[in-house]
DNA sequence: CCACTTTTGTGACCCGGTCACAGAATTCGG
DNA sequence: CCGAATTCTGTGACCGGGTCACAAAAGTGG
């Protein structure tokens, strides 16, 4: 117990209203936040599942999407170390009108403040209800900024921007993925993404091969944006 | 100046922190807020310009806009009488990563508080802070709803809600409205109004006519939904 | 009544999402 | 090592709806 409320105290402090906290309400949400892993694609939060509350993510990512009824979903946007997530206690924040669906990418260990301690915290400590809305408001404005890229931007851009990107992150040319994954991050559909892909290796862009990508023409993808 | 400062003090103890504020900063805000008179489609706040700061509707009504490069909007919400924005406050937040255009879209009268006396603000008082974080968490949260509409719902489904929602706000089923100013408020083109109109009135479910439309069977619009 | 503006109708085209496959590459069990 | 199952990719057909380019109608004002 000692080591396990040492670790989760560690993890709390890093959060910006931490040190605003009153003794009682540290001493609350170190007694009832909990550290809890996730594999793979495990779901965080849905929105019809009880939500889940703030949860600050110590290792791993995660992908918050936005879902239509007949089940077609767009990442909003994508957390990683050492973010927060208020997405997750939406039952705390009123006024969230759509769907969402949070799961992690890959395996992860978070730090989970449970949406009851958060629904009391926001009305006791103004700084915690700060922090949950200046958070929110950053993510969405991140999520429609995504949403305006889909509505406007031709999917040839968007495409070659991502793989730019991508190319960067990974540190060259040769992105191994599936094109299943590029057009889930693209927010598209497989073929969309193959058919786009053959015209640019048709233009001498890119080579495509089984699970990987290779860039063969940086510049003549930017000259696209 | 008497009769305006009183005026002015009046629409100010609306907006929810007012009463926090200290008296020196009650006393700034009064000497600087003004009431601002705009005509039908004037701009208040485009992502070019500087920006207003923060405005409360006394009578009239505005439309938020997402901009594309292109010139093409979308209307992210609307607000009317009683309704405080922040997004024209969109320098004192940062981290607004898209362009937007407010406007007015009738003869309005606004409380405008400059942006420079909201950015001291936001500093000096925790409440102007989260009033504003709070309520631009909400108004993005009805944007991605629209949005999220836009995106998934078929057409013929969000002219038919739209048509619903229209009538009972007008309190009759005649609509003394032109196909131009339906498509901007469903966020589509005038073109594609026109036929989906043409179909509904071959279902025999509206009747269209120059300037008007006539709902004849809400029934059959209620069942696309 | 005749020019002019506003509103509407309409066909053609394009982009990209969806469906329905088929073919190719990989993995795995025996 | 081989055949089957799985995972990935390629591709044509179709559809919704946004865009363009007009023409036709309905009002409006001199």
């Amino acid at each position: 117990m000692e080591k396990k409320l040492k670790s989760t105290e560690k993890y709390l402090a890093r959060l910006p209203f931490w040190e605003d906290l009153t003794e009682e309400e540290k001493a609350m949400v170190l007694d009832r936040a909990t550290i809890r892993l996730f594999e793979k694609n495990q779901i965080i939060n849905s929105s019809d599942a009880s939500c889940m509350g703030i949860v600050y993510i110590i290792k791993g990512g995660i992908r918050v999407c936005l879902l239509s009824d007949e089940g077609r979903e767009i990442t909003l946007y994508r957390l990683g170390e050492g973010d927060p997530c208020v997405t997750t206690a939406s039952c705390v924040i009123q006024q969230i009108t759509f769907d969402t669906l949070v799961y992690a990418t890959e395996e992860s260990k978070m730090l989970v403040i449970p949406s009851n301690v958060c629904s009391y915290l926001s009305k006791s400590s103004m700084n915690v209800r700060l922090f949950i809305y200046e958070t929110e408001t950053q993510r969405f404005s991140q999520a429609i900024w995504v949403l305006q890229e889909i509505l406007f931007k031709r999917f040839d851009q968007r495409l070659a921007a991502y793989l730019l990107k991508a190319s960067e992150e990974n540190g060259g040319p040769d992105l191994r993925m599936t094109q299943e994954e590029i057009a889930k991050d693209v927010n598209s559909a497989r073929e969309v993404v193959a058919r786009m892909l053959r015209h640019f290796s048709s233009e001498g862009l890119v080579k495509v091969k089984r699970g990987h990508i290779l860039i063969t023409d940086p510049e003549g993808l930017e000259n696209l944006l």
